[in-house]
DNA sequence: CGGTGGTTTGAATCCGTTCAAGAACCGTGG
DNA sequence: CCACGGTTCTTGAACGGATTCAAACCACCG
């Protein structure tokens, strides 16, 4: 993959560019930009059902897949069985990327509910677009500083104020989607929260009770509307 | 040689030139193998002393550190002030990568004790050295994954679980790099690794007391030798 | 020496978990 | 259409593991 090599091209050239670009790239923020970089690149595009997996942690992994609609989650599963869900992805993530320079995919990534995604081979990556490679490590240290973001908030804040940071979090990536901050629809249970926030979902569900008693939201099964922002901001304030 | 395949390759002779280049990299022997790789390469030797930082959260970034010999750690800061450890490294750890298409860099990198790091500015890696961009991104990618693996330990869990695997981890990479697996030298705080893993550090120092009584430690201040790495071990699964 | 940073241990408290039970919801099939 | 079983969500009460607060100890160093 990282290889991107067509034989009138040598190595040095290549890899010269490669770097010039990456270097170039300045942190940007989440935006289905990859999407519009892939014009003239054949992909597959897949539709998925509720609960469906993309792929399975141990699989040999030969493809990206960029998220055209739909929610997923990724999940890791440890040797004994604990599984954690490390992240929620939307329409313009990119799935697979963790696993590069490794023969098999590290993480399940299963679908919320109906969607549908590109699928990139990365033999197409090579041989129809490389100039995407160092866009996906940008991508990849980025989703390194997300990762830490969420440890910060994991193992400083309590149960409430990280429940609070999830849904300002969700709403802040639905909205630069271009949907309504206020009206979300979560699509994972309350286990899932749960499980990612490292909280039990009765202590979610207490939570989101809470904060509903309060009038900060308003909670309807999945569906929650935000609204008093401000407030939910300032609750993250140590 | 990740770069050098032509496109008449097809994907599994690829795939497995991946996971044996990576298996190569990540089992990095007594000679860290990004440490050979610079032969050739006109970096900066630059020494550093306990507590100093290399650099600072916010700060532009124009290097990769690659770590000679010390430990160090990461950490990132909320804008009110909760810091948390994202990391500690060790000798052939590259540190700054996590930067990648970003204008600055996002944690701050402090030495635990003396130490030597080799700084590669990214114009000498654009120049000098660019067929080391494609380990760049494995070695993002695998950082995610490490990540992902201590959330998975922190979120499921608990606070004795946290230390015994901490010490295993911190036991298996100084074996990677030629040291003894048995007897640790801890160069961070209780704090420390209390911040790391979640934990206070009272926590931490209770909890290595409580393994010492049984025997299954031996601690003295920031010395810990293990005796019975498979009963360490055992306390690990679920 | 006193001072500082780090470590250890105890006792009381509290936050989130655990266990339990019931309600609401949903797709499926009779 | 409603009955059904399974999943998800909600709420209460009791419990317990980790935190908090406090005090003492230690090593090191200016």
């Amino acid at each position: 993959m990282l290889d991107t090599i067509t034989a009138s091209r040598n190595d040095d050239v290549i890899a010269r560019e490669w770097a010039e670009a990456s270097l170039a790239i300045v942190a940007s923020p989440r935006q289905p930009a990859i999407e519009s970089m892939l014009q003239g690149v054949p992909v597959q595009r897949r539709g998925v059902r509720r609960k469906q997996t993309l792929f399975y942690a141990g699989q040999p992994c030969h493809s990206l897949f960029l998220i055209h609609a739909g929610v997923f989650k990724t999940t890791v599963l440890s040797e004994d069985g604990r599984r954690k869900i490390t992240g929620f992805h939307l329409r313009g993530d990119l799935l697979g990327m963790d696993s590069f320079g490794a023969p098999v995919h590290a993480c399940d990534a299963v679908a919320l509910d109906t969607g549908e995604v590109w699928e990139i081979p990365l033999a197409t990556l090579r041989d129809h677009a490389p100039e995407l490679l160092p866009h996906v490590t940008t991508m990849l240290a980025s989703e390194i500083r997300r990762d830490w973001n969420w440890m910060l908030t994991l193992g400083t804040l309590n149960a409430e104020q990280r429940v609070v940071a999830f849904l300002l979090d969700f709403a802040a990536r639905v909205e630069a989607l271009g949907f309504s901050a206020r009206h979300l629809l979560l699509r994972m249970t309350r286990a899932d929260i749960g499980n990612f926030l490292a909280l039990q979902l009765e202590t979610v569900t207490r939570i989101l009770s809470r904060l509903a008693a309060t009038g900060l939201i308003v909670v309807d099964g999945r569906e929650v509307r935000i609204e008093d922002a401000g407030a939910l901001r300032r609750m993250l304030v140590h």
